[in-house]
DNA sequence: ATACTTGCAAATGATTTGCCAGTGT
DNA sequence: ACACTGGCAAATCATTTGCAAGTAT
């Protein structure tokens, strides 16, 4: 498939909340893969793995970068984790107990910014009519100029 | 930038104009760089640098992959050319004459597809009211379910 | 003539894979 | 015990950079 495939969303409130997600699918609770759940709660936002494999630069214990990866994809899989792409770089990683959140990049200063759901809801509710399809704004951010920069700009 | 940051886009109409905006830069007409909108007019869609610089499967002139990148770069310099990222893989660069094209994309089938601006026209003003922003779908592709994979799942 | 370009090799950034040793259950 | 994981090296994919040789103007 192109883009991540739809996956049943499972938000989970706290890590403990994660680490029981993660052991009811017969998954192993190893200090790697609680390291990146760690650094994802306590991340607050989008990180990359770069990010998290650095203890999210020194604030917490550092770990493989391979691991980083193998773990958040392990997470995607079971529905609690799921990434998306602000522009050229490396992927950003969230839980999906920050649910449903989607973002918006400003194409003139950068600035990426998460919205609630309902925010985009009747975008959405135009897009359904226009085309028929159910939109996800979750794998990639609308991207145009935030007000900003629309006003000092043509 | 994060993302792609906003160009006068230049629509231009065949390849003798495509030709004309490059000299009126004063970049030098080249046969790399002739080849390169050679490719981008003969493929009526979407591309990536690798299908140009195989002259899209052996159906043109086969030219170096590097000089295809940094000619698609310098041509989006100029306006001419533009480029957006439909899921992991390559990016896609499409001729701006194929004059604002917005893309949907199926993240169960994986299939895309693009709408004139206008089928996006509603979204783009709920979205500006909800929001502030002026969006462009240009750089990615707007993500959710097509119709027929809405219908055959959850 | 000479600055802009090419083409090839090598570097870079992001992510994945192979493989064998380590460890949860 | 034994399958699931971790860690490290090496591979892969997309794209960029360095540089000497080539060529539009």
């Amino acid at each position: 498939m192109t883009v991540s495939p739809d996956r049943p969303a499972v938000a989970v409130d706290d890590l403990h909340a994660a680490e029981e997600a993660v052991r009811e699918q017969g998954l192993r609770l190893t200090s790697a893969r609680r390291l990146v759940l760690q650094a994802l709660f306590a991340a607050r936002g989008p990180v990359s793995a770069e990010e998290i494999a650095s203890g999210l630069n020194g604030r917490l214990t550092a770990s493989d970068l391979t691991s980083v990866y193998r773990n958040l994809e392990t997470l995607e899989g079971v529905g609690i984790v799921r990434h998306f792409h602000a522009g050229h770089g490396p992927g950003r990683y969230v839980l999906e107990g920050d649910r449903e959140r989607e973002y918006l990049a400003c194409e003139v200063c950068g600035r990426v910014e998460a919205v609630p759901p309902e925010t985009l809801d009747p975008a959405r509710k135009a897009i359904a009519s226009a085309t028929g399809y159910a939109v996800r704004f979750a794998h990639f951010p609308i991207v145009g100029r935030c007000d900003d920069c629309a006003v000092h700009s043509g």
